[in-house]
RNA sequence: GCAGAAGUGGUGGAAUUGGUAGACACGCUGGACUUAAAAUCCAGUGGACAGUAAUGUCCGUGCGGGUUCAAGUCCCGCCUUCUGUACCA
């Protein structure tokens, strides 16, 4: 019999589906063990060769794992709202949902077709009314919750208003809003239940607020810092504006410090653990107070990380956006700032990021006042300072700092030096190990530690400042004015936003006419005609029947791509649930993830949003941990080996790549699918796939090849390197596909594809279905191993268990292909041998492995066979070659 | 600029703890089978030099130093590539 992956491939994935063999069981008696893939976006381009990279790594090491007894959680499904569907929308006036339907269909059998042990009774969908039911509950939940800072935790709301009721403000240590009034208890009791929930708006962890927003004209929407790279979209590159709009937000900055500590108790890769730390941003320091000479009343706050330096402050920096700017600036120096500001307001975001080296700025005219020394200092403007970080003002150190330094520099602004022995004559002295501090009266010969230290008690005795912790991480926006996303369960009653009560979600995404923003600029659910809250039968009514007594208006935006991924993990433990979120019993067996795969392009945006709704749940005692994925590995790209061929520059002729050298030519990619393992292009292929080089004349190489040049780029259909999964499934089946990526190398690691390396692991099939076969004969001895035949599989149980719990799975595919090599010379085809090493094969080729095991006469599927158990004495040796040293050679 | 990762044959990569560098594959070369090709199988394949040959000698893990009986691996200094991030006060 001969291996034909076609038949058996088929055979077993119906098998697998039929059986449910891969359905996770509530068996609360068995170790269990979560295996989760990065939730996927279903796109309309399908999959390509990289993408199930990680679903392979993790589908092995689930597979492992039932093999090693544990009652495996490995579930799948769709992150399936999101902007692709909805502009595809826009431009054809086909409903989102039923391209993100057909785009599941394709998805769904190209996964099917790699043979991955998902518990598809388990899938979730996030567009689905069922699933996004509970996103809105969560929404409910945000809303009505505080973060005490006292408790360094989020509590029902119910626990604020009890201590306004008792106390006012007083002794409230609450993450809020920064322009919070301060109140009695019995003003608290006068209030009007409108202005009550004004204030208590102020300190939902949710919350409405009038924001600076990262405004998407092109694509008529406001987008997060994540999805701006660069000062343009991420999604389209289109150019990106601030706007003042009124938003959601979430009040993730109260978790800043939480998210922080975090990281030390996860197994996450160091690289992705800086980025989120660098994203939070913590600096400590101190804010200070200027006053404005001349200005009453007003003063100049900053933060600053270097208070001990305070005596080297010879100028202020404001943003140019800053309020003071208007009000202080004096007569005569009116036209300049005036001029400069309007200036850099045109200069896009990106201009100004490009163009980090060119300094400009502006002088008020007015002075502050120096806490210290009463010095006035002189207040310029100038667009090195963020009107978006800390308060947007800075106390110059030219001596400290190197953009102080520079700006002073350009202005002929004085650099007093403050630092002893430092020399500033060419650049600012920024060692803060060794400062020693002088020129500063109090402070002079301290180092830098006790400086702080000092001077921060001083800031605190004269009232002037205090030692601050400032975080770069901003409160999330979290309204879109999409139509593709979760709807938020609000409706405003005299302009108040009010939550839906629980019982009566989900409120279903309406039919719109036009997925467009209304012509009067409201996002695009101001076109549906039945968009309404009834109060009185809780029920989505028609616009007509809006009274303001009992039928109320809706929320027009729809919620971010991550409000859906930040606790589809969770979900999955219990996802048939319609009474609550998950079931008790379910959270406490399954907990959170024990292995996460994917990318890290989420370092930033998924990860954070996911482990900031994961501790909400926590301290709402939801869910029973504060992180919700024990170890991540993020996987490497996989590359693609683009071909050239290379035309005469200006002739319409093509060089073989041996044929190039010293001539003037241009590359023009050709499809990989024309390029055979030996580099030979297919001339005719080629022609007809490119007519306009129909007539073009090619030189070959001596031996009459064609020969491409090849270099390793990113998969791209521009570069027409794309390989597709279906079509390497079809030549060399999934076993092939499995085996060959995880062959490529490391995991983590990223790696040109090169189709033609495959036929290595195919042949590897054919040699290990040949140990079953003699002929067409099944040829199986019962007879008694060999020692040779032992050692042979002793070594590979050994060296493939170390390689999956150390996740190196390209090593293990070379000790398998070393195995069967060996076991081939040794003619072996003992039962009490090849059973075991099916077991050791079947995460890797579970079809293969599935088809040999019931060749041999088993009638239940491999999937959860006792893993082999390496036992030493079969290595080693009666005789043993020592190697002998000279001089360590 | 900052942070992280990586540099090993023609190519992907292996060497998990400092102990025979290049496992396993791809490609290439030669051979068998074939009218021929594909497929399959067998042998060889880091470089240089010497030898008819078996074989031997030397050089080799980005570059320059160092530690050690012994370094791809450890230490110091540089170079290059990739990824992320950036006027963050």
């Amino acid at each position: 019999m001969q291996y034909n992956h076609r038949e058996i491939e088929k055979k077993w994935q119906k098998y697998w589906a039929d059986h449910h063999t891969f359905r996770a069981k509530d068996d609360f008696d068995k170790p269990k063990y979560y295996v989760l893939d990065m939730f996927p976006y279903p796109s309309g381009a399908g999959l390509h060769v990289g993408h199930p990279l990680g679903y392979i790594a993790s589908d092995i090491y689930a597979r492992y794992k039932r093999h090693k007894g544990f009652n495996v959680l490995h579930p799948q499904g769709y992150d399936s709202f999101g902007l692709p569907a909805e502009q595809y929308a826009i431009q054809t006036g086909q409903h989102p949902a039923k391209t993100t339907e057909a785009n599941i269909k394709t998805y769904r059998r190209q996964l099917d077709q790699i043979g991955f042990s998902f518990d598809w009774s388990r899938e979730v969908r996030t567009s689905n009314p069922e699933y996004y039911k509970w996103t809105q509950w969560i929404f409910i939940q945000l809303f009505n919750s505080w973060y005490n800072k006292d408790m360094d935790k989020a509590e029902a709301i119910d626990t604020l208003i009890q201590k306004f009721e008792t106390n006012g403000t007083q002794g409230v240590n609450a993450a809020c809003d920064d322009e919070v009034i301060d109140f009695s208890a019995d003003d608290w009791n006068s209030f009007s239940a409108e202005k009550q929930q004004e204030i208590l708006l102020q300190y939902r962890l949710t919350f409405l607020s009038d924001t600076e927003v990262n405004w998407c004209p092109a694509l008529g929407t406001v987008l997060a810092n994540d999805e701006i790279v660069n000062g343009v979209s991420e999604r389209g590159g289109h150019p990106v504006v601030r706007k003042k709009m009124t938003q959601w937000s979430m009040r993730i900055s109260a978790y800043a410090q939480r998210l922080l500590d975090g990281l030390n108790t996860i197994d996450w890769p160091q690289p992705l653990k800086d980025s989120q730390t660098n994203w939070i941003g913590r600096s400590q320091g101190a804010m200070v107070s200027f006053q404005v000479d001349g200005h009453e009343g007003e003063k100049i706050d900053v933060f600053t990380t270097r208070p001990d330096t305070i005596f080297g402050v010879s100028f202020m920096t404001l943003a140019p956006e800053h309020e003071l700017v208007p009000k202080i600036t004096t007569a005569n120096q009116k036209a300049t700032v005036e001029a400069y500001v309007e200036a850099t307001a045109k200069r896009s975001e990106r201009d100004r990021m490009a163009d980090v080296k060119t300094i400009s700025g502006a002088f008020t005219g007015a002075y502050a006042i120096h806490p210290f020394t009463g010095d006035k200092v002189e207040i310029w403007i100038g667009d090195y300072v963020l009107a978006s970080y800390g308060t947007g003002a800075v106390m110059a150190v030219p001596c400290g700092d190197q953009r102080d330094y520079d700006f002073a520099n350009h202005f002929g602004i004085a650099i007093p030096n403050i630092f002893e022995g430092a020399d500033i004559s060419e650049e600012a002295f920024a060692d803060k190990e060794k400062t020693i501090i002088t020129n500063s009266d109090f402070l002079n010969g301290l180092s830098y530690k006790k400086a702080m230290k000092r001077v921060i008690y001083e800031l605190e005795e004269r009232g002037i400042g205090y030692g601050k912790i400032n975080y770069r991480l901003r409160d999330a926006v979290f309204s879109r004015q999409r139509y593709w996303g979760e709807p938020f369960p609000v409706y405003y009653k005299n302009g108040l936003p009010q939550m839906i009560n629980a019982v009566h979600l989900p409120i279903e995404l309406p039919e719109v006419e036009k997925y467009l923003p209304t012509e009067d600029g409201r996002p695009p659910l101001g076109n549906a005609d039945v968009w309404a809250w009834n109060v009185e039968t809780n029920k989505v009514v028609s616009n007509n029947l809006i009274d303001h007594k009992t039928v109320f208006p809706l929320e027009l935006n729809t919620m971010p791509g991550w409000a859906g991924s930040s606790q589809y993990f969770n979900r999955y433990m219990d996802p048939r649930n319609s009474e609550e979120i998950f079931g008790k019993d379910k959270i406490d067996y399954w907990k959170q993830v024990d292995l996460y795969i994917g990318g890290s392009e989420h370092a930033t945006g998924h990860l954070l949003y996911a482990r900031f709704w994961q501790k909400f749940m926590f301290d709402r005692g939801f869910v029973p941990v504060d992180e919700f994925a024990k170890k991540l590995i993020n996987q490497g790209m996989i590359l693609g080996t683009s071909a050239f061929v290379c035309r005469l520059e200006g002739e319409n002729t093509i060089l073989s790549a041996g044929k190039i050298e010293g001539q003037k030519v241009q590359p023009i990619h050709a499809d990989v699918s024309l390029v055979n393992a030996s580099d030979e292009l297919d001339i005719e292929g080629f022609k007809q796939w490119r007519p306009e080089f129909e007539n073009a004349e090619f030189i070959t190489e001596d031996d009459g090849t064609f020969k491409v040049s090849r270099e390793v780029e990113k998969m791209s259909k521009s570069k027409y390197n794309v390989v597709n999964p279906d079509d390497i499934c079809d030549e060399y089946g999934a076993d092939a596909l499995r085996l060959f990526e995880m062959f490529l190398g490391p995991l983590e690691q990223s790696k040109p594809w090169k189709t033609s390396g495959i036929s290595g692991v195919y042949s590897f099939l054919k040699k290990l279905w040949k140990l079953f076969y003699s002929g067409d004969e099944l040829a199986i001895s019962d007879g008694e191993p060999t020692k040779d035949e032992l050692k042979t599989l002793h070594k590979t149980i050994k060296k493939v268990e170390e390689d999956i719990e150390n996740f190196s799975f390209n090593t293990s595919v070379s000790t398998f292909m070393i195995a069967v090599n060996e076991l081939t010379a040794q003619k072996c085809n003992k039962r009490e041998i090849l059973e075991p090493l099916l077991v050791l094969i079947s995460p890797y080729a579970p079809h293969i492995a599935e088809e040999l095991w019931s060749t041999l006469g088993h009638n239940e599927s491999i999937s959860t066979v006792a893993f082999p158990v390496f036992e030493q004495k079969h290595l080693v040796e009666s005789t043993k070659n020592y190697p002998i040293s000279f001089n360590g050679k």
